[in-house]
DNA sequence: GTCTATAGTGGGATAGAC
DNA sequence: GTCTATCCCACTATAGAC
């Protein structure tokens, strides 16, 4: 524990993952140089090029990770019911998880500028590919009759920006719990569906 | 016209924060050197400290120029009327100017990292400034019985949110019309408030 | 696998000529 | 008011010792 040196290729990696994150999302991508993310890990900035080709790869590797999770994680939830069972069921798996990878939102939303055009198709085509799982919801109760919307492209947009916008305010141990905040949410958007 | 120095004070300050503006929005603000700046407005790089005392600076007057506008816009709109007719019209206003100022928007959404603490604080205010005008429809609505909303402060948010979400990916010359998407956001946003 | 050292580039800001 | 030239510093990325 108490010597400097070593082999850790183990726990370097996600660490370097971790410090990169929290710094990218605090500062901006731009903002922090390598040398302070190895500072934050506790290496030297050399250290860093045996774990990412370069500084875009990392941001690239951070969104990529957290668009793969986002889907396989609304892929794990339970499916079935109306589409109305479905919606409510999106709007707090939406509120959940983002909260609780706020930083990664956060990237994810602010830190495409800093991509390759390639990186950045391959990020825009799994934000479309999580949009069309909400498009689809929200065309089944269309076509079931139990939602009454005028355009369902527009709602996926204007109901995951509502959403989204959550992560901008919401503060722990503020007025309202996570809760009651999802139940709000879901009031809403359940109302702007005309359900 | 031909002659490459002289006086154009009254020339160079605008174009200098247009552009600015522009790469900002572009590329971020970290990402923006002051040569690029000056590159883009015609004049050498120490040309820029005759206008501002640094690039922070150049950053905060862009953010608070704008936020005064979109206040003093607002309160330049016709008032009067039901919360209802109050509502529609905010609504509609924020979408129309958004679209009109969509670098400026994006800059003040994207950038306020790169304020320090004292500047942070002022751009806040006003966006919060502008914040509490669409609470107070609310509210008013809620008093007069023609909205039902759990909660103002959170519906204040997610609309706000919702509309400014547009920005993202409104193109024109798309499938829509501006006219048209405010009609579809309105009809949500009505809906969402019990309206 | 990590270190030190450094190459090579580009950054913000300023001084002084015109 | 703008220019050229420059100071000083920070950056990304690499080379080679351990």
């Amino acid at each position: 524990m108490a010597r400097k040196t070593g082999s850790h290729s183990e726990i370097t990696g996600p660490k370097i993952r971790a410090e990169a994150q929290r710094l990218f999302a605090r500062h901006g991508f731009a903002a922090v140089s390598m040398r302070q993310i190895a500072g934050a890990v506790g290496v030297q900035a050399g250290a860093l090029y045996l774990y990412t080709p370069d500084k875009e790869a990392l941001l690239f590797d951070l969104l990529k990770t957290h668009m793969d999770e986002l889907i396989a994680a609304w892929h794990a939830e339970p499916g079935g019911g109306d589409a109305h069972a479905r919606l409510e069921r999106f709007v707090r798996f939406h509120i959940r998880f983002n909260l609780e990878r706020a930083e990664a939102v956060f990237l994810s939303y602010m830190e495409l500028r800093n991509l390759s055009p390639e990186n950045f198709a391959v990020i825009e085509g799994l934000r479309k590919t999580y949009e069309t799982e909400l498009e689809a919801i929200l065309k089944a109760g269309q076509d079931e009759g139990v939602f009454l919307i005028p355009d369902t492209k527009l709602a996926t947009m204007a109901i995951i920006a509502m959403l989204t916008g959550v992560n901008t305010w919401f503060r722990e141990g503020g007025r309202l719990s996570r809760a009651t905040v999802a139940d709000i949410y879901w009031d809403m958007v359940r109302k702007s569906v005309g359900a």
